[in-house]
DNA sequence: AATTAAACGAGACGGTACGTCTCGTCTTATT
DNA sequence: AATAAGACGAGACGTACCGTCTCGTTTAATT
């Protein structure tokens, strides 16, 4: 029989408080300038209720990510018919997802945030090769899935990523380029 | 007539030892525990002097970048006369980068300094996706170039990157139908 | 009611550490080589510490001072029954005052911290002029009192001031023509 | 025979630009905030060339001082007939010496200085009891010189300086008592 | 109801690093 | 040889955060 805990709960409201705090940094200033004491601040919350439930400001973001907090918004494809121009613009609005004035990438942080955090480098691909995704993919493919299916869609979300890095300019035609790349001009057809 | 400067002259010395120490510090402890303090230290130098010639840490690791002080050693690929079997096993090689004792892989500290830095990330896709790949990649893709060839090395390089920063095991196996995807299986044959 | 404050109480072991880091290191070398860092290094304390409570080192010589720390055991006067030797003998003492091995003497280097300190010279004047001073001067002087004594008592320890400052040498017979002159030759007498 | 020196000489031009600098920052900003780079800067002139010729800011404000570039307005004393009197005007012009915006006395900026220095030290007394205040000093005295004059002297100005560092008011009639003190109030009328 | 213990807000603490400033020394090309 | 310019190693400045550690208050479940 487990021990019987006495005192109060968890509260719900500090939790979210501390979420909507920590995205709404996020997406003013990026990744890193982030810190655990502005969190706290906006927060209107002691530091120790963060360290209580997260260990760094990594997690808090992951866990942000898997609630839908950031990219929820980017998670559903167009459908026009044709999936090679659904992914592409699709892949257009992931490379261009920045919100700051300061021009510091959201994307960009994304990464800097996965590459910093074990636990939002997961979720951070688990949620952007979300459903929808790998739905009109496996389509596209004509019904690949399994590790083909994960393949060709790192393939486009890292292509993605790495121009992003680079601070290259990606039009619309590249897109088209990168997607025939990976899918194939004449699958689909076939 | 040009303004002559006069004074003492940028000492190569300072900028040597401000380049090895940060090279090793990055190569031991990773991007986020790199600090300018830390450089000063090891090269024997004043703080000053790395700031007078670069704004910032990820300044002095774009240049060793672009000095070949990193990287330098996974340019050449191998060659067994099976393309894809070479890019491969070079693909394996970039994502197994990694030398820090504490497991901080040594691709996504690249990748941490490519997301806080403009110029590290235009070096590093620069370095990365250097002459050796190329060739062989627009060899295997049947003679490609100009954007296309781009395309296919991204897709490649860009899947590795997503990969190392999702935490995720990636076998010679994924790595194979990985470069299946992107250079399509039938086409060096053909 | 008042706001309860909340929250961990201002550390009375890390104040101790700081006064007495901040006094031997002036005695030991001077108010101008006394920095903020050096007190923090000495007292095992963060920066933030100091700062949080003091504006500067100066307000922390200033408390020092307010606490008895330094000149406290210049406050007493010899009492050989003749007042005007007494006072000589102290105004001999004050002048002596000195400490450092490398020669800043400790009496200019209250003066500098005085000079940049407002809180400092209103404390360094209040102790110098302190009670056992005064009371004799006062007999000395007939018993006067209020700004006629204040006023010889500036004019007393003024001069040794000015001399220290000047770094003249300063005998007893220098001294008793000194307080001959403030306090009158005959007045004890009469 | 002395070894014949060749190549260029001292610049005076240089040295003037120094000394205007130096003094011109000193009565801005105070002697705490004068800096040797600043003076360079100002004075458009090598950092060594002031190296060259003095060891620290000390000795080149004693130099300034020496030259008469500061104090030189306040060296004569009114004269009214009453010796008393302009002893009194003369005092408080010298306690009120000021000329920051922010408040950093002047007088207190000059013991800074000669708490730093002993040339400075030396030349600040040697300059403020200058002849025209000995001369009327030792009138009202009934001729008194020597030690005893010096003596009265330096308690009048070491009052006044003592007065400044402790940043209280001194009106007027303060600085009369202070003269009744020192000099005595029936003497020279006897 | 009284007790008990954990969660909370607040924030002080010992630290590390930041980016800037000045120090005093040392090159360099010019005059 | 003296100069203007300024790079250099050194280290203090005052600020921002780190992650840990009290505080006193509030809130549940257990007696």
């Amino acid at each position: 029989m487990a021990l019987a805990r006495t005192g109060p709960v968890r509260s719900e409201a500090a939790r979210m408080a501390i979420l909507d705090a920590a995205v709404s940094l996020f997406t003013e200033r990026g990744y890193d300038h982030l810190t655990m004491e502005g969190i706290a601040r906006r927060a209107g919350v002691g530091k120790q209720t963060i360290y209580r439930w997260w260990p760094g400001k990594g997690d808090v973001i992951a866990e942000a990510i898997l609630e839908g907090r950031l990219l929820s918004d980017r998670r559903d494809l167009p459908d026009t018919g044709d999936a090679r121009t659904d992914l592409a613009a699709w892949l257009s609005e992931l490379f261009t997802l920045r919100a700051s004035p300061d021009g510091e990438g959201l994307l960009r942080s994304l990464v800097a945030a996965a590459a910093g955090s074990a636990e939002t480098g997961r979720r951070l691909r688990t949620e952007i090769l979300a459903a929808p995704l790998m739905e009109r993919l496996s389509q596209a493919l004509g019904g690949a899935s399994g590790p083909q299916l994960h393949a060709a869609a790192d393939a486009l979300v890292g292509a993605v990523i790495l121009r992003a890095l680079s601070r290259e300019e990606f039009d619309v035609a590249d897109m088209l380029l990168l997607v025939d790349t990976v899918v194939g001009r004449s699958d689909p057809s076939s």
